[in-house]
DNA sequence: TTAAAAGTTTGGCTATATCGAACGGGAATC
DNA sequence: GATTCCCGTTCGATATAGCCAAACTTTTAA
């Protein structure tokens, strides 16, 4: 939300954002509820949930509102138009395959990643367990840069400009005690990652589950996001997170960059 | 969009809320542009689409706003918080291996429906031909409930008073030169549906296209959206369109809203 | 180099978003 | 079953801020 330059913006279109996220976080809210939250009067919090209700956006289910289906037609449309989408999906898809172990494509947003594609091999999916699903990367789902392999794959790319923006807007919250929350370290392992041409995240999200990351470019040298598996800290370990998956991701990587560039479909 | 009765809401909100979907009709916009098309000063345009881009909901390139990816996560979250959405995911999965068919789940959001779960049998994925892809449901997407077997079966499920409402509102415009475009028509159809228990849309959205739909209810009765499966119209004919598609759909639908039940995942 | 068109900023006017209070309905309490 | 409380909704007044038009700046095209 903030409103860098007050006066610059429409406050007004902000109130409702900020109705949006507030209904996305508490899952669901009364009037009542919204406008304590916002710090506005009731009044004002109904006439914007009203809006937004009549406009489709919101669903109201007896006296709570509820974010409507109408952004999954957004989100959806913005998923697909990402540059390379499709090859993309190829990618992730065969790399399943390849490794056994969950794969992510995740792309930047205003200083932080969100999973665009995600797939996971099958048995994984049918174990069904509540442990595994609490680990899976879920499309739409926003991550910090700093605590993930691909948000460190995709700031080593980044001038030093830019992840100094980035580390200003967000700061370096800890997700674990392995997080990594200084700002020397964190230039010390962009350079490293810059020197391996991977990212590794070391339980520095979640704990159990390491990833290995790279950043995925456009033919004009642009980042289009990263690329990465995860698993089980027990699984993603000696040579297979050392060698094996580092080499599967260079190649995936490499063959997602020269299809891309091929299909011109970016 | 409408703005039902003036006053009652904040048309500031509605006027960003026609920039996001100009955006997202034009596939990406300049300010003049929507100015233009919204029939406001250049300078509103450029107020809404700054503050939307300063507080993450767009995404500008060159000076060329397109709808950004934080909508996924609007999206997302309300496509997963549907009721029973895992048991849907399920019940889809396993009618398409059965089928070997296209399986939709849709849901209704403000009088039309729209794809929340879809899965399409695999050499279908494989063939990746642009002819199969065009026919393919997309989640997002929205469509008219008329001209649709998984529409139909939900307005068949509806009070009388309910589907006038929905027509009132959308009208009944022909997306072939089947689509019922009749009142009168309309509901000696619905009567037709509740008589059989389902729903056939025999070339009335897409040319070449049949499906079979059916409403899929809550314990409480309450309609949560419908399940189809479509395919070409030389595939789905036959004892396969009267037979073998709607006794695959009573039974998923049954065991669908069964599980739903036992779960109480709604 | 010039001209045209688009993006951005500014300031004034007026519409309107905001607030607070009052109204009305529903549920829980006694 | 009456009362009380709480919440959603409506209403009116005020001041805010959204809107427009015009000026200014930058970019693109000629």
């Amino acid at each position: 939300m903030q409103a860098s330059d007050p006066g610059s913006a429409v406050s007004t279109t902000q109130t409702s954002l900020e109705v949006l996220e507030t209904l996305c976080e508490l899952d669901g809210a009364r009037v009542t509820t919204v406008a304590d939250r916002l710090d506005v009067a009731k009044s004002t919090a109904h006439k914007h949930l009203r809006t937004l209700e009549e406009c489709g956006y919101l669903r109201k289910e007896g006296n709570r509102y509820h974010i409507g289906l109408r952004f999954l037609h957004f989100g959806e449309y913005a998923r697909r138009r990402w540059p390379g989408f499709e090859c993309i999906q190829n990618a992730v898809s065969s790399l399943t395959e390849e490794t056994e172990e969950e794969v992510d494509f995740v792309a930047e947003d205003h200083g932080r990643i969100l999973t665009i594609v995600e797939s996971y091999h099958k048995w994984v999916k049918y174990t069904g367990g509540r442990d595994e699903s609490q680990y899976r990367a879920r499309i739409g789902t926003y991550y910090y840069m700093h605590a993930t392999a691909t948000g460190k794959a995709i700031l080593a790319a980044y001038p030093t400009g830019r992840v100094e923006e980035t580390v200003d807007r967000w700061g370096l919250p800890a997700k674990t005690d392995r997080t990594i929350t200084d700002r020397e370290a964190l230039f010390e392992e962009l350079s490293a990652i810059r020197a391996d041409g991977y990212a590794v995240d070391d339980e520095e999200y979640t704990d159990g589950l390491r990833s290995v990351g790279k950043a995925v470019r456009a033919p004009d040298g642009s980042v289009l996001g990263a690329l990465s598996v995860s698993g089980p800290t027990y699984r993603i370990d000696g040579a297979v997170l050392e060698r094996e998956i580092p080499a599967a991701l260079d190649r995936a990587v490499e063959e997602l960059e020269s299809e891309i560039a091929e299909r011109g479909a970016y």
